[in-house]
DNA sequence: ACGTTTGGGCCAAACGATTGGGTAGAGTGA
DNA sequence: TCACTCTACCCAATCGTTTGGCCCAAACGT
């Protein structure tokens, strides 16, 4: 089992447009022209009869043009980077597959690098694909304290952000305002009065906008979230779990819980569960996203869905504009709340 | 906010050899030679002044060479394909990072592609990469029922396997064998004898050998699992909702249920749930992999761990291993239980 | 009959890096 | 002094494509 030392029978026949020109007996430009597609170029080079003996040969030795000598060429290599914060994360792992797919319909390959949210290691990683000669790059993870993007802005590099926005560059995201102002709606008509919120981290829009939404309607309905009820944390269900617990100790117990994403909810849950109450009768809960796995839990998570998978479509959609040269307007999504066990009317 | 309809700041003052050599009045293979470390080369490209010059001049011009023009001359690219079932699934995605993280620390990037476990689209994603003509491979969706690889292996594509196994190509994978005894063991111990099990897909070796693991140990300890007690699965929480409601309606309910991966636990959890049972008291419940929420789950869900970060790392390291000549022997990686709430002592 | 178009190509210069050969001059040994 | 070896470089081909020109012959208009 031992393996060829050199790849020679792997590269040694790659078809190139120079076998391809001499079995054909033309010029390899002509070749590259009718190969090229585009239609009037390709018919300008070659006659009818040409063309069909070019495809034929470019057909039967399964010709792939070479994107380094494309790449070289052309100065654009097709290539898309994307950051996120990390792809073990379900939401961003679902936004990315959005992307690597509508990448592909595009013709585009993509890049995914975790970067942990930690500034140097988003700056490091876009370093690297820009050093690989990426046409543009898609931002998971941008932060509102340290603004990376401005700089690759300044810079002149083709950039969009999805699922955060940050400045007004542009941005595909869930209307998380809207988002966090639903599941106020529907915490009210359940008749709860007192209330936590489980914000995320401060840095991200999505936490932000969607406890800003929640604590605004909560507001115009002449219950305001007092401060103490509303505290940061991690985006992971440890993070849920210990904020969780923080604020069902205060001396008024709140009624229920919003968890701006789906798994500090369940984390919460568990918290909820180890004070020895029951979730969805003593406590309700509520997270972010819908991940599938919420529909699923003992207790069915009631939460806001976001259409992570079509975010990460558009993101592409939209970088292909900006590469294009047009200029492209940020776009919110909208969510949609779903109503299951963890949520019920208020016990008190 | 007009972009600029071209990129010519972006790439008009990129530094090439040829800028360096310029600068530094030297020929633009002596830049090369010096550049590309390797010492001996260097040093005898040019004397230590011309060696301090460049590198000084190529510094402050920050310039990273141009991997296309490379990977042409070369005919190495440096860019490894990775095939995954899904991203969104968190147990590839760990394996994933792992994958990057390792291969970003070797200079090699990475292409990610979910394949759904589609051989069509295997075979589709796979020649994309080619196309681009990566390095090699890595296959997180190896099937044994449809044997691709074969095919892979017999082109001399230097690739790995990690997470499945299939014949005996090159492959990372977790001892699933002895992960599945582990929960056999646990079980019994417990006091199961009438258990079922969730046995995933028939073609991912990975619940093949869980199943196996189990089930061979339940045979020894003279308890034969009957046929009509293992289903076959998908490996996601509807996939064990739906088995493990089927498996809950034989005449004589079992007491606990081995689902070989954590999303269908969860799915069974719900099944259980629905059935009017309580897990962990009336049905135990136990998963695979150890996700990491898997421990804040309303019920603490009992699980086998899997390295799977490690895997995925180990994979990098054992394809540079290939694609350096060398032959590449398989690994399995020792798993580990973690008994939580989940699982009990038979009520019967 | 003569200029002009057009169909059907060919030519060659890039793109940026690598690498197997030179080669001029300085130093060395005999 | 001569042959020789280093040292420190330079030369040029090459990887596979793309693309702005150029060119020849046939057809066409008048």
């Amino acid at each position: 089992m031992e393996h060829p030392p050199d790849r020679t029978n792997q590269t040694s026949h790659r078809a190139t447009l120079r076998t391809i020109a001499e079995r054909a007996g033309v010029h390899v430009s002509t070749v590259s022209r009718v190969l090229n597609g585009s239609e009037s170029e390709g018919s300008r080079a070659a006659g009818a009869s040409t063309i069909a003996r070019i495809r034929d040969i470019a057909g039967a030795l399964d010709y792939t043009p070479d994107p380094n000598a494309t790449s070289l060429r052309t100065q654009r290599t097709h290539l898309l980077g994307v950051l996120v914060p990390r792809l073990s994360d379900i939401v961003l792992a679902t936004i990315y597959e959005g992307v690597e797919e509508t990448a592909a319909l595009h013709r585009y390959y993509t890049f995914v690098a975790n970067t942990r949210d930690d500034p140097a290691e988003q700056r490091a990683r876009t370093e690297m694909m820009l050093s690989r000669r990426v046409d543009g790059l898609i931002f998971g993870d941008a932060r509102s304290d340290v603004r990376y993007v401005d700089d690759v802005a300044a810079r002149g590099i083709p950039f969009v952000l999805v699922s955060r926005h940050v400045g007004d560059h542009p941005a595909v995201t869930c209307d998380d305002y809207a988002g966090g102002r639903l599941v106020a709606e529907h915490l009210l008509a359940l008749g709860h009065e007192r209330v936590g919120v489980i914000a995320g981290e401060p840095y991200a829009s999505t936490g932000v906008d969607r406890s800003a939404g929640f604590l605004d309607r909560y507001r115009e309905a002449g219950l305001e979230v007092p401060p103490d009820r509303v505290a940061h944390s991690r985006f992971d269900t440890a993070g849920g779990h210990e904020t969780g617990a923080r604020l069902l100790t205060g001396r008024e117990r709140p009624t229920a819980l919003f968890a701006v994403n789906d798994f500090a909810a369940i984390g919460a849950m568990g918290a909820v569960r180890e004070s020895g109450l029951r979730v969805g009768k003593d406590v309700s809960v509520v997270g972010f996203n819908d991940v599938p796995l919420a529909r699923e839990l003992p207790v069915p998570l009631t939460t806001v869905r976001s259409p992570m998978h079509k975010m990460g479509q558009r993101s592409v959609e939209l970088l292909m504009q900006v590469l294009a040269g047009q200029d492209a307007a940020p776009e919110r999504l909208v969510p949609s709340l779903h109503a299951r066990a963890s949520s019920a009317r208020a016990a008190d």
